[in-house]
RNA sequence: CGAGAAGUAGCACAGCUUGGUAGUGCACCUGGUUUGGGACCAGGGGGUCGCAGGUUCGAAUCCUGUCUUCUCGACCA
């Protein structure tokens, strides 16, 4: 593509200085004056709106019921379940009343929520006919990371987190899964965003729980990003909390856990995915505007016509009527990454046409102004979806790669942006070679492949094959 | 948290070495001419130079501290 804009940084230049460029030039965050802080405009806000309004009604699909709980937690209530407190505890920020006194208790903001929902379970769970609870909640957590940057790591973190009981361990491990594949779908088909699931190793895991599933998807540098995370606990923090219920035969008995959650950070996945170096590109399905019109000329008549049609099929459209230049209008509607660009010209109305232009590849459309322009605009965006996510998969399937040897590995690690997929012995030492040699770290088991070789680290015999990478 | 760089108008930057009334371009406002890939002319508004201390008759400029941003590590969603 020829046109270029001349405010963003190269992808392909400075990958990072792009992201950052994207971010602010499309409006989507602010920085505020605390690091880690971000300011979320009212366009990202909006974008994020969507992914919470799509996700929520698929939650209540799965018979999630929301619910809202504190901001603080209590010293002794974190302390509870020991292993997921050293997980955390470097990043919990504290809270002092008047700057420097305790308060009652010392309590901290929620990094996460398991011992307020544990707490909570062991109130109101008595039998097996309690069972199960599916509750979630859309709230912020504190985390005080150390390098902040938006969306992808931010202290202040806007998210849901579903927190579930179970009266048996198999029922806890399906909805483990569901959720998992509820956000798959999601990531899918509504973000465009091909991810690959599968369960962390035991060093990479949520503290705390027994097995953590992941979503990994993979930007378009090659770099992984954990866009989504469900855990199943089994009992540990059940029994931590001695949370019991009576089952059919009259026995006391421990109850089965789950937790499940995503962040804004999708939407600095949307961006690495998707846009390009003239801006934002958003896929349709999750674009808050569907369409900006740019009318040039004298050309009211055409423009109300399609108005009340983009209103009749409820398609969400801005009219740039703006004193400035068509050209500087292009180049912004392409920042901001509306899906579809109509331009209204008095010239193109003389032949009986509009022009339509799609966001993802620039290519322009020559509409009769006699059809029905709302059910070309749809025909389009449904294309444009699965054309970016099938972009988006071929991109990432192109930086996919496969190492026999530890000298293969360690030579793709260095020359290759993107996942290594390899046969692996699930050992703490191979991987910690593997991150001091490379730097890499593993991204998530690939359940369903079949073992074909020995561990490429210690050559001994391998558990399971998994992809590793570098990430955010 | 370790190493490095930077912070001056909404944005991008100059001025700092050698202390002496705050600059440029874009953006913004008004009027006019324009309108198919970032228009033009004329006029105009806006900054206690990140913050706090210090040195000095005088600090954007020198010194100390601190906060924020970016890059690279370590750590994490």
């Amino acid at each position: 593509m020829a046109i270029k804009n001349k405010d963003i940084t190269s992808r392909d230049v400075d990958f990072a200085k792009w992201y950052t460029d994207i971010v602010k030039k499309a409006d989507l965050v602010d920085y505020s004056s605390v690091k880690g802080s971000m300011i979320i405009r009212p366009y990202g806000y909006a974008i994020w709106e969507n992914m919470v309004s799509i996700l929520d009604k698929m939650f209540k699909s799965h018979g999630v019921l929301n619910m809202q709980m504190p901001m603080f937690i209590p010293e002794s209530l974190l302390n509870i379940e020991k292993e997921h407190v050293e997980g955390f505890a470097p990043e919990v920020a504290w809270v002092t009343q008047g700057g420097s006194e305790s308060l009652e208790e010392k309590m901290c903001v929620r990094p996460t929520s398991e011992v307020l929902f544990c707490e909570h379970f062991k109130k109101i769970i008595k039998s097996y006919r309690d069972l199960p609870l599916v509750y979630n909640q859309w709230c912020t957590i504190v985390r005080w990371e150390k390098t902040t940057r938006p969306f992808l790591r931010s202290r202040e973190i806007l998210w849901q987190e579903g927190h579930t009981m179970h009266a048996t361990e198999e029922e806890a491990k399906e909805r483990t899964l569901e959720m998992l594949h509820v956000y798959e779908d999601f990531q899918k088909n509504y973000l465009g965003i091909p991810v690959i699931i599968g369960p962390k190793t035991d060093q990479e895991k949520f503290a705390g729980a027994s097995k953590t599933y992941s979503l990994e998807a993979m930007m378009y540098d090659g770099v992984a990003l954990q866009n989504g995370t469900s855990h199943y606990f089994g009992n540990k923090f059940a029994s931590a909390f001695g949370i019991e219920f009576l089952n059919k035969d009259n026995k006391l008995v421990t109850p089965y856990q789950t937790s499940w959650g995503v962040t804004t950070r999708m939407l600095g996945a949307l961006i690495m995915v998707h846009s390009d170096d003239n801006g934002l590109v958003l896929p349709p399905k999750i674009a808050p505007t569907k369409v900006v019109i740019i009318p040039i000329g004298d050309v009211n008549e055409a423009l109300n016509n399609i108005t009340t049609s983009l209103k009749e099929n409820d398609i969400t459209y801005i009219v740039d009527d703006s004193d400035k230049s068509p050209g500087f209008k292009f180049a912004e509607s392409e920042v901001k990454g509306y899906p579809i660009r109509l331009e209204i010209g008095a010239r193109d109305l003389e032949k009986g046409i509009v022009t339509l232009v799609r966001r993802d590849t620039l290519e322009k459309i020559e509409v009769n102004i006699k059809d029905n322009i709302s059910a070309k605009i749809s025909e389009v965006m449904e294309t444009m979806q699965t054309d970016m996510y099938e972009k988006a998969r071929k991109r990432r399937d192109s930086m996919l790669y496969e190492a026999s040897t530890y000298e293969e590995f360690k030579s793709l690690a260095k020359n290759k942006n993107g996942f290594i997929k390899v046969n692996f012995c699930g050992s703490a030492n191979c991987e910690n070679k593997i991150k001091d040699d490379t730097g890499l770290k593993s991204r998530c088991i690939l359940e369903e492949e079949k073992v074909n070789n020995n561990c490429v680290v210690c050559n001994k015999k391998a558990k399971y094959r998994i992809f590793f990478g570098k990430q955010y």
